[in-house]
DNA sequence: CACTTTCATGAAATTTTATTACATTTTTCG
DNA sequence: CGAAAAATGTAATAAAATTTCATGAAAGTG
């Protein structure tokens, strides 16, 4: 991400004709990787030895070579897409394309993350009182594992993935405890009477779901989980690693504002695991 | 992530001089980007043409195209490096240093995936009369996901994430079945005996669990999860990220491999889970 | 302000690289 | 086995990139 933002820097003292040529390859890299020498100092109006100084004066060995690297540069800008996975994908390919799937789903995640939400969810878990997880299906898991993470925190942590246990602990909160709730479409309906239930108690409730669902509505905080398309079998996989990792973000920005005594607690949770290892 | 794993799919049909080729670009894509299409033809014994040939015939207008979609791979495929976040970091940073973590312990367990082993367990699973899951601490919510996942097939799955349950279990299993052992570490004891249980009564084990690890030791399969530094507090996050992914693999291969009768299965999935959304 | 020096630029030639045309060999399949 | 098809290589050609060298513009100097 140097090359192209170098190039546009207009700070950068460059001869006249290799300004010409720059301002060609901002307005439209991908235009260049299929032009030549030629091609490009006719756009730019410059001769084509020109276009190749240009291209040395920048450390490449030419323009091939400076076409090779803004190649690698726009892909690496371009966001990931995820790959169709075919019945006849060998186990390999099946595992590079999940793989890329994810990476997919993780960086549409992140571009969509509500910073500012993101910040109030912490500050709610930091002055709660109390913390109750609640997930269904394949959100269960998730509920799980934040509980998991959350235990280190000396604060009640209760995940529950069964809604009879969800309603009886959520008659149970009051305005000083939190209710997270994950659920990927944000429209499993025992989830959000759940939520409302809470709300009518005066529970602060955060949703990691899908932006606009039902669910959504009815939350305090919502962070959201983009869902893509829920055409395939396989979508749900990445979008649980999608919560998986807000839920790893929560519980950093957790971490990091405890103070000393904490670190000394988790010292503690070490000693007391490494007992069970070999 | 396509141009790549193609070339190095053994199974596509190309001709005894393409094959020379994809090997050779498979072994050094790096180098490949600084050759001619006269060095790359004498590297692998073919003539020039028959290079050209083979770009052309991937779809690419000529070698320089090819070396251009080749940059562009690499740039996406270069190695992510794991951030270290700093207690002064804002929520913002936090969340995009957790990002990039993830995205390098997913690029750190891919590169290090067995392909073998990872054929060999989805036989092992295809092949099983039933199959047990277990999982303690953290690797608890995967063994659950794990579960989730693999109840959409028409075999009986169970999860156990308790030590007693997961005893019981083994006791009951035989050589037509098969246990996984879900640990970050392969070091937990009660893990270990759990396999060694298992072995005892002729079961097959699959570990998803850092290699060389005591448990490693004692699984007949063994799928590595990279375990990377475990020095910080971060670590655990991502690599069970990394074994949530292992996981959906598994499940992707296993559900390529199903008959028709089984696509009518997930339907039938589908329109029960339905009827719990609003 | 003229003069020199330095630097940037372009035309043309050259070299390198890629592609095409065609002949030959190998493979495939009846 | 033998014809058709596919794959490959040789040599020619075309395309593209780079170098060389000459020219002209800008910056510095007396």
């Amino acid at each position: 991400m140097t090359l192209l933002t170098d190039l546009a820097d207009p700070r950068s003292k460059r001869s006249k004709s290799a300004h010409k040529i720059a301002a060609h390859v901002v307005a439209d890299p991908e235009a260049i990787l299929s032009s030549t020498t030629a091609s490009l100092a006719a756009l730019a109006g410059v001769s084509e030895p020109t276009v190749n100084r240009f291209c040395t004066g920048l450390g490449y060995k030419g323009f091939p070579d400076f076409k090779l690297a803004l190649a690698a540069e726009l892909a690496r800008k371009q966001p990931h897409i995820a790959p169709d996975i075919a019945p006849e994908d060998s186990a390999g390919k099946v595992a590079a394309k999940v793989f890329e799937r994810t990476h997919a789903s993780l960086s549409n995640t992140q571009d969509h993350l509500d910073l500012a939400a993101l910040q109030d969810v912490v500050a709610a878990m930091q002055g709660a009182r109390s913390i109750v997880l609640s997930g269904l299906g394949a959100s269960a898991s998730v509920a799980l594992d934040a509980q998991h993470k959350l235990l280190r925190f000396p604060k009640p942590v209760m995940a529950h993935t069964d809604i009879i246990n969800q309603r009886m602990a959520v008659a149970g909160l009051g305005p000083e405890d939190l209710l997270i709730c994950i659920s990927y479409t944000g429209r499993t309906e025992a989830m959000i009477e759940l939520a409302q239930l809470a709300r009518e108690r005066d529970c602060q409730v955060v949703g990691i779901t899908s932006p606009g669902s039902p669910l959504a509505h009815n939350c305090s905080l919502v962070l959201a989980v983009q869902s893509g398309e829920d055409t395939d079998v396989y979508t749900p996989m990445t979008s649980r690693i999608a919560q998986l990792v807000i839920v790893d973000i929560l519980a950093t920005c957790l971490a990091l504002q405890q103070d000393e005594s904490f670190s000394e607690h988790l010292r503690d949770i070490k000693r007391q695991l490494s007992q069970t290892r070999r």
